[in-house]
DNA sequence: CGTCATTGGTTGTTGCGACAACCATTGCAC
DNA sequence: GTGCAATGGTTGTCGCAACAACCAATGACG
């Protein structure tokens, strides 16, 4: 095959296994803490996130799963579990019989700002409050560049935006 | 609970969004190369790597579990398939008749270097070279700050050092 | 108004990781 | 030297994600 393989060098070695331990560690660490107090994945979190943003508190199936970064198939089998817990409900879009629209009931509501803080807590002890002002900025940025190369078409839409913490009591976003 | 949550500003929660769909594709993408090119999970080429920088190739169960930060049933699973499939090989340790080693087999060996240019490819044109020279620095700090609340022991340890890519023609490390 | 490709979604199967139960060996206490 | 805890590892079961096969509705084309 390729005899010119270019091997990294020491520092780029260093960021990179450093990186590969967090790949393997931190979704570990997020997934336990929402198991734990909130009998969620992080997966399913995002799902019930990412409803109770949307107008209505509800999307298409094949629009939940552009936001989620999720094939379909695995959208239907979260979303059947998360139904039949009674977070969720799905129902036949009028205007398209193909399609099914999943909508957040009072309960998934409930349920996403009751586990929002600890969630927000998890994240700031393992990444935020780890990191200086600079190194949050820096962070953003390098995350983007990776994301361009992972999925370009996604990390131009702008659909990053959306993943809101900010559950407050008087509302889904920090916006007003 | 507690009412006092400290959310995130709109800066922390840029970064956050991004990291956290960086975690959800990139192990995903490495993943799939590494399948699709070598017929190995990402963990498993990782267990193999270790294993053929270790002396005589060799570690004991507990010693590697430490080293791909993984527990002892999980490594047992891999281990069983990889030892099926010929590329490496369990004994009893003749020290602590409790123990069990795991030797990587020729086959192993080459199996390794027959993957590591592609795996380094892949790690070049999603990660590093996405990357400014500044920000590959910046990215080391970033994560090592990170994995010192993830798992402080560890972090300290250097044992991430050890995850050598440099797998060139003459031998398992780049140092000698 | 038929047929054919596309879109939208569900379901079955397979493979892997987490967890818990289990067995064997070792080392220590007395 | 017997009891017992700690160490080292394996195995079984469960839950979840990936992949593929499948069905239903839509729309474009003739």
């Amino acid at each position: 095959m390729t005899v010119d393989t270019r091997w990294l060098d020491s520092k780029q070695k260093a960021a990179w296994v450093r990186l590969a331990a967090v790949l393997e560690l931190l979704p570990a660490a997020l997934d336990s803490q929402l198991r734990r107090d909130a009998q969620l994945t992080h997966f399913d979190y995002f799902v019930l996130a990412m409803l109770s943003e949307a107008p209505g508190r509800t999307l298409r199936m094949t629009a939940l799963a552009e936001h989620t970064t999720a094939t379909l198939a695995r959208l239907s089998h979260v979303v059947q579990r998360l139904e039949t817990r009674g977070l969720l409900e799905r129902f036949p879009c009028p205007e398209d019989k193909r399609a099914t629209n999943a909508r957040l009931t009072d309960d998934g509501w409930a349920k996403v700002r009751e586990a929002a803080p600890g969630h927000v807590a998890t994240v700031r002890e393992n990444v935020i409050d780890a990191l200086t002002p600079e190194q949050v900025t820096q962070l953003a940025g390098i995350a983007d560049a990776i994301l361009h190369r992972l999925d370009p078409e996604r990390a131009r839409a702008a659909v990053y935006e959306r993943y809101d913490l900010n559950h407050s009591e008087d509302g889904p976003t920090g916006r007003r």
